[in-house]
DNA sequence: TGGCTGTTGTGCTAAAAGTCACAGGTATTT
DNA sequence: AAATACCTGTGACTTTTAGCACAACAGCCA
């Protein structure tokens, strides 16, 4: 599992694997788990080997998606945080049972000049996270939600179908059960999908 | 001027130093200039010595602010751009008289693994602009348009006092004039601010 | 089978934000 | 002083989003 990621981050190194395979521990959550939690200080920065984890902020009553993580990604503001020690302003929670690499803070910062192919790692995860986080922000500033909700499940759609309920695909988006259902109607009766119990048909 | 940003970045490496003074230039630009054209190939890193750049993204009818650059800031997109070729996705126009050091793409990719001040520097940019994205996005989704407003307000108020025009402000929280014409209203009767022309004064 | 929980639909109402239209103010230029 | 461009205020209306309440249904399991 160590050595898919170390192929694929093409961690050439010998170095570098060693001191990964020394220093960094692995864990296995099952779906729900609650892996980063607000508040709370970060030590260790988790690298998703396997599954998925679907990081979100949240408010009293609502919540937003920031990101999901699949194989390979790391939270970015964990990686931010191994630079500056604070604490998470994000939850994270397992979608999918997950196989997670947890790296201390300290190594993660030492080795981002100490290896190249580290820096192109940590590198990659800024300008990726960050052009994305520009994308989400112009659509929400500009984008109504209607448009954003059939965006997003073209986006999330294997194949045409999502299974999620109205009540997730309203916290995903940071609105309400009641204006998703209504939406969800609109568009059916536009002949965009097809609504089934947990599921979304998408039509093109 | 590219003396001082040397200091203040602590670039301490002669080398780095001596690639500064070769590899970059220095240009001034007017206010009102529009120094980063949106969907324009980017080419050199610009970054503020002197002055203040407002960088924003538009639709056809709406724009949004994404940051300000103060001296010693730079453009984070552009930033990224440096670690992959591609188009911008925001304009940037000068909003008080500056000066600009302008780095070619290639050598600030290159610089990053090359000298450890210049990575600290990227690094240090991608992780201030990621958390402060972060901040803006979540209120963007939470928070109500009246207090992103007096929030916007108190932070930009030098003193107390901010000289903008409605439009303005409008613009920079990505809405209309009428809109926050009236916002202002009630945030001036519900006696936290005295409104003049062109100039909005906090109480507190 | 009956109870529990989660899911979906929807009527009604309200609040927030946006749009259109127009009037009057201020500042600057010619 | 007249013309022009920008700036502010506001009434009237619409659209979008949110909040509350309640009904119906599906799936699970004891």
């Amino acid at each position: 599992m160590l050595n898919n990621f170390i192929d694929q981050l093409r961690i050439t190194e010998e170095e570098l694997q060693e001191e990964l395979r020394e220093k960094s521990s692995i864990t296995t959550h099952e779906k729900g788990a609650l892996i980063i939690k607000n508040n709370e200080y970060i030590k260790v920065l988790k690298i998703v080997l396997k599954g998925k984890v679907r990081v979100y902020q949240e408010n009293e009553e609502r919540e937003i998606l920031i990101y999901y993580l699949d194989a390979l990604e790391t939270c970015t503001l964990s990686l931010s945080a191994c630079f500056e020690d604070c604490k998470s302003t994000v939850n994270a929670v397992v979608e999918e049972d997950c196989t997670i690499l947890n790296i201390p803070v300290r190594f993660v910062r030492d080795w981002n000049f100490k290896y190249k192919s580290w820096n192109t790692f940590t590198t990659n995860t800024f300008r990726k996270s960050y052009n994305h986080l520009i994308n989400q922000y112009s659509n929400l500033a500009f984008q109504p939600l209607k448009d954003r909700l059939l965006d997003y499940l073209i986006s999330k759609a294997n194949d045409t179908i999502i299974n999620k309920s109205h009540q997730q695909l309203a916290k995903e988006l940071g609105t309400t059960r009641e204006v998703i259902s209504r939406l969800l109607k609109k568009l059916e009766s536009n002949g965009k999908l097809n609504l089934g119990q947990k599921e979304i048909q998408i039509l093109k």
